[in-house]
DNA sequence: CGTCGGTTGTTTAACGCTCACATACCCTCC
DNA sequence: GGAGGGTATGTGAGCGTTAAACAACCGACG
């Protein structure tokens, strides 16, 4: 800020009315003569005056700006619909991440921070621990949150994908292509979706009678995926399908499975979960289920608002569906 | 904010000291002694207070966070250094993105509000035109700015990516495999970026006496690689070598090539640009030039708290040598 | 013609903090 | 013992805005 910026003050002088005048005008309040009105805007853009934020968060205690807490750094594929949707109704986006060491003392650390900055709302994001809505209430002091995409404690707002729904619809698929024998390389258990994914796997090859297939616990990475599936091969190769915790794991599982000299789909059927950009366009094209981040963003923020309006809007938590996407891997 | 929150008056109440004595505890100022400086801090946890950042920015102009404003919405790779870098900074970070039916417009309404917020810096990210300094200067307000990885006009401070360098790498690359018809899937010519790679190609076919293979602009995706690739082999399949303008036009390329029946590299090599998290386990792996979005991050955050430091900090324009990263693909 | 409701505008007081300045105190030194 | 210098604390103003109370005007109506 080298240069001093217009105030309230200034334009008021310039129009010839009071800063109250010039105030309801930027706060389009109706009471303001249509002719007052147009001489104060004149004013305001001949001395290309913009209110300043931080005068009016002290009195009203509101930012305009929207939190998000993420727990993955590196998964920000949701972040753009965020931003979008929240540019849309006038919101401004902040983004945190919390690092893993010390999760928990990072995130108090972050919401008293946020806090202090009079952010409007919350968007909690790949949460991998479950947080009761009491600690969240007290840490979010008032002001309103969601939790997006990850499995949330009781009473807590969120807007979730079916987990178990889509992984069901990726077994029954791979049921109806006659696979008797299904490998897992499921995500990091600290996930929350990783062990709701795993879970699906193993139970619905229970009820169908089949006996599991070899499985392993990795990370989400591509890397991953790949060390996870060369194990995997080398110890029993007698499957006809992998189910991937991730796309990304899918990606590194695939690239194994042809370095070992098999197929996919032809030896081996690989799903995925995520539909990343690059699924379709991988060699084969992956099958996987695709989530709806746009969906997710248009409800988060829309509760967010409305809770804003109206402290006794009830607390929402929707399930979005996520889509199966056949493709050539399977 | 429902429940109203402590304010300096009340801990400085509570600790039996003035309110400047809480503020200088709170900003770490060193005339405190030490008792007084225990007592306040216990009153400030007793009370769980935190200060109001809201008013903090009215008077001191700062708000500890820093805009970053990207002009393609869904290139969101290179946020996570920024946040993390920003964050173990003490510094929080913003998000925006300029949308494109009306860039200079949306990018003004942008800068207006955040100058507004008092924002301390901006990150202009990805920038599709090119502004020159004055303009710039002029919407920061006085704030620093720095322009990362979009070549920017003179004067403009920056942290760029040599472009040159690294196709220069890739196609030297190119001609030490002993390809002498070489293709090109260039990006959108409305980024700057794409210009540059282009040019480098051409010129670089030029200089070593080849005939240029054919070439098409493409868009960046992977979609539109896919497309232009199928395009440029029904028209001519002459070529050995394919050069990308980056890593998702290669993904689509590749795939274009084996549905054609031809293979990767053996029939054409394939190249790309960027090293995006999957270009080395597709298959075949991909030759590409890597990016270290966590030096420019670093390098550009620098700048701009230096700045924020001391204005006389002259204005820098740095380069990141990109690296040639050799896979399968060629 | 006095009163009343509605509209338009002004005045004054916060909001919670930092900055500049004033004050009080203690130590040292000639 | 008084001048000078450092350290520790307190006082008061003001940052730019909104909210509430208040004044002024205008036409209408009994």
């Amino acid at each position: 800020m080298s240069v001093k910026q217009p105030t309230l003050h200034d334009v008021a002088r310039l129009a010839g009315v009071s800063h109250q005048t010039v105030s309801r005008v930027i706060n389009s309040s109706p009471n303001v003569a249509d002719d007052t009105r147009k001489r104060v805007q004149d004013s305001i853009n001949a001395l290309h005056y913009r209110p300043n934020q931080a005068a009016r968060s002290l009195i009203t205690g509101r930012s305009q700006t929207l939190q998000v807490i993420d727990f993955d750094a590196y998964y920000v594929t949701p972040l753009p619909p965020i931003i979008s949707i929240a540019s849309e109704k006038g919101y401004k986006i902040s983004v945190s991440t919390v690092k893993l060491p010390d999760s928990v003392h990072e995130f108090r650390k972050l919401m008293d921070d946020s806090t202090a900055r009079q952010v409007d709302g919350f968007l909690l994001f790949a949460m991998d621990l479950t947080v009761p809505k009491e600690i969240l209430d007290q840490l979010c002091r008032g002001a309103p949150y969601v939790q997006l995409g990850s499995s949330p404690a009781d009473g807590v707002p969120a807007v979730l994908f079916d987990q178990v729904g889509g992984m069901r619809q990726l077994m029954n698929h791979l049921f109806n292509m006659g696979h008797k024998r299904i490998a897992e390389i499921s995500g990091p258990f600290t996930k929350v979706d990783a062990r709701q994914r795993h879970a699906v796997v193993q139970d619905m090859l229970h009820d169908a009678g089949l006996e599991p297939g070899p499985w392993v616990e990795s990370d989400f990475q591509i890397l991953g995926g790949y060390e996870k599936a060369l194990e995997l091969l080398s110890i029993d190769r007698s499957f006809t399908a992998l189910v991937c915790g991730n796309d990304q794991a899918a990606v590194g599982a695939m690239r194994a499975i042809n370095e070992v000299g098999l197929r996919v789909p032809d030896d081996i059927a690989v799903v995925g979960f995520d539909d990343e950009h690059f699924a379709a366009y991988l060699n084969p094209p992956l099958t996987t289920v695709r989530q709806d981040f746009l969906e997710q963003a248009r409800r988060g923020i829309g509760y967010i608002l409305a809770k804003l309006e109206d402290p006794e809007t009830p607390m929402i938590r929707e399930v979005i569906c996520p889509e199966l996407v056949v493709r050539k891997s399977s």
